[in-house]
DNA sequence: ATTTTATTATGTAAATACTACACAAATAAA
DNA sequence: TTTATTTGTGTAGTATTTACATAATAAAAT
């Protein structure tokens, strides 16, 4: 049970809504995405936005991100992590409303979209110029820090098919990053981890050589202990 | 102005408190402290708690996290950084208030807390067994944050005096990051990088041989172009 | 069937960075 | 003057990173 004095005292504070937006990667056609929705605010008619909603009254703010998750793509298995809290007083046209943004990551072949609702749409995020309240900063520090993510943990994977090829890990690496890798040094690295599992399957329907398949070894690398000291910057 | 719909909308929205708890981290003896004050709570009575504020109706949530610091250490130009957002509807007695984290480093010689108040201390970060709220658990994180920042970024020396010697900065790695460093690579590291300037002076008051005084080089730092491609996991 | 095209798959040499490790010189304190 | 403590430094071995080119495979086109 609550103490008196306690609740009296929180019951003083200022309060303020409170939201999650949820930016929602994907990976297709080379290029990295994200899952816009048509605004339904008054002031931002026509642009777009990332899919949010409020925190409720008794609600992990987490707990709010994964129900945002699951209302628009119906995936409950998704990567998702906290990003950052933005909180500039006018960043809501109807008034102050704090936001946490979330990163989320998942495979476009893996689910499909309820678009029967509002517009739903995956956009190719070097395409995007313009977006609703905040979210365009919101999206380019979930880029940021995706950016910074891919390299050192085993993230990329959530965004491809469980079966891939070399090439399209590569391709993933080089499209979020924004740079060009090397071939054979791209593939050097992963071979030195010894964390891809080769299904001794080929890829299918390409129309050239096709190239053999792998899947992540989470088992392995959950078992690995990382050692975590190097300074360098 | 704002517009009606929009604000019709906002205001059916859950509101909430929402407050900042500041990390405050320094150095010293070998050590590294987190400053705590002694919770004002019914329900904590006794127990130390992070320094935190409510944050206002018109108020960046960093601006709260600066007015806190301010008034709690008189500082205005210390390193703070956002780190994560609690909100376990639980994790407040007096009803639901979801928190804002933020980690701060400052040099412990530099400033003289205003201690008339409250009870304010700096405690050793390794000796903390309990603390009021989620204030452990927000403790930890920050601490992991920091261990992870410091080694790809000159964060460290905020802990430091302006001029400090190798040894010195060796002790401040350690403690953060609970390890003993080889001493030879250790100084190698930080010579090829070439970032530190040598003020030709001497440690003084040390009951032994005193060795020599660095400050770190923000320009150099700041110029350089640090690429950051490096898959690694 | 043959050729063309696109892509996979692979190795090596040079340069760089990291690890482990020991001893002489400087200062303060006894 | 001696003792205790700490600074300051180098090297050899290992591992990692970089830059770079050619042969083999499959599909598509002729």
């Amino acid at each position: 049970m609550p103490l008196k004095n306690d609740e009296a005292l929180v019951a003083q504070y200022p309060k303020m809504p409170l939201t999650v937006d949820c930016v929602i990667f994907g990976f297709d056609d080379r290029e990295l995405k994200v899952l816009l929705i048509r605004s339904d605010l008054e002031k931002y008619q026509g642009m777009w936005s990332l899919l949010g909603d409020v925190v409720l009254q008794i609600e992990e703010v987490d707990a709010a991100a994964y129900r945002v998750l699951d209302q628009r793509t119906g995936m409950i298995d998704v990567y998702l992590d906290q990003v950052k809290t933005f909180s500039h007083p006018k960043r809501h046209p109807g008034g102050r409303v704090v936001t946490v943004a979330y990163c989320s990551l998942l495979n476009i072949k893996h689910h499909s979209l309820k678009i029967t609702e509002n517009e739903l749409h995956w956009h190719s995020v070097s395409s995007i110029t313009e977006m609703a309240f905040d979210h365009k900063e919101i999206l380019e520090t979930c880029h940021e820090w995706l950016q910074k993510m891919i390299q050192e943990n085993p993230l990329g994977f959530n965004l491809l098919p469980d079966k891939f090829s070399l090439r399209e890990l590569q391709n993933l690496y080089e499209a979020i990053l924004g740079v060009e890798l090397d071939r054979r040094n791209f593939r050097k690295k992963f071979a030195t981890m010894d964390l891809l599992i080769d299904l001794d399957e080929m890829e299918e329907d390409v129309p050239h050589r096709p190239g053999k398949l792998y899947k992540f070894n989470f088992e392995k690398y959950k078992k690995s202990n990382r050692k975590c000291v190097g300074i360098d910057f």
